[in-house]
DNA sequence: ACCTGAACACCGTTCAAGT
DNA sequence: ACCTGAACACCGTTCAAGT
């Protein structure tokens, strides 16, 4: 074929070919020669628009970054609501492709998407008076959780098969076998119970930062 | 060479040698050839001592959660007590292997170490009079939170190039490539401080376990 | 039982060749 | 500029062959 006259490429193609491809067989299943037959290409083509398999991966992660809804801070209530529709977002959007979550977890880098986040969570904390320094560790704790719980659910972690679970090795684990089937509400239950107990644990550590209560 | 009297390889030396490989050059660097080379065989050795390179994952996995202490349930002490000794030594087991987390986050699934140390938690938090329902979101959470703060350092997460905060783009960002220089005050400050907003916050949702105040 | 080399179907990436 | 096939140095795993 050669050079056609208008490109079968681009980079929003590939990425998110990519991503479908990422969410629907997992990480491992996205080769640069696989992406490519997805895409009706050969191989190599594919670096005609980047350079490295990893470049591909960071487009696509900031595609899943940029969904986060950042827009919370700064209206005018106190700084939970901000770090708490922030997470909630944040997890929202990780949860919907929890088969990038490892490669993403390492840090915004240079992904823009991913930097934006960052300024916006760190200066909507300061904004709200927090001290740079406490500041940074609420948004580092904060990818903590979030990332933990995308990266893997805790419920399907634990095999569907009572035999898995000997009484005489495990006395507490009798009932563990029924984890995955109540998947989603065990996930989102302790998602959202250690969100709740973390901000109310911040705020009672900085009650300085808080509207003085009873109006 | 074919057969040798005293058989070269053993289970116990195929994980601590992949182990090694994996802390210092990461998760990819394992190949089973580049580990049967370490190991001084040819890689199809391997396939007479674990049938799958997962199966040598998983292996190595339960080593690692193997060294988790959890003999902090079940001193006397309230739950609190039980639950900063557990996460925090949770905590530093991941955090001395950080690459083989995305792994072992997967969850414990037949791993007897893994099942081991959540029965152990789970049965402390319900010994100290939770509700099983909740005691397994504490579990879930604590491990989403160590997880999510030994998958990668968030410190580290942001590249140490000042060049990479344009100010135009990120207001906040300004001291952002200073965080690598101070990667463990951050990450650890992070986590310590998170652990303690999670259990406060947990008490605060759970008076009545609690032992009742001022003797 | 436990090792070997050869083989199979894969990888990421480079590069000269085509238009 | 943007695609191709051939090639390189890799993968995980199977298998017949050796002792």
């Amino acid at each position: 074929m050669a050079r056609p006259r208008k490109p079968l490429l681009s980079r929003e193609r590939i990425v998110s070919t990519a991503l479908a491809l990422i969410d629907s067989e997992g990480l491992p299943a996205l080769s640069t020669r696989r992406l490519a037959a997805e895409l009706g290409v050969s191989g190599p083509s594919l670096y005609n628009h980047f350079t490295t398999k990893d470049e591909i991966l960071d487009a696509v992660a900031d595609t899943v970054i940029a969904e986060v809804d950042v827009s919370g801070f700064g209206t005018g209530a106190d700084w939970r609501a901000g770090l708490l529709d922030w997470a909630r977002s944040y997890r929202a959007a990780l949860a919907a492709h929890p088969q990038i979550v490892p490669f993403l977890a390492q840090g915004p880098g240079r992904r823009p998407a991913g930097l934006k986040m960052a300024d916006a969570a760190f200066g909507g904390m300061v904004g709200a008076g927090w001290p740079p320094a406490q500041a940074t560790r609420v948004c580092a704790m904060v990818r903590y959780f979030v990332a933990g719980s995308a990266l893997g659910s805790f419920a399907r972690g634990f095999v569907d098969d009572p035999s898995a679970y000997d009484p005489a090795d495990y006395p507490h684990l009798g009932r563990a076998h029924l984890l995955a089937e109540h998947q989603r509400q065990v996930d989102e239950g302790a998602f959202e119970t250690g969100l709740r107990a973390l901000v109310d644990g911040l705020a009672l550590q900085h009650p300085e930062l808080l509207p003085p209560k009873g109006g």
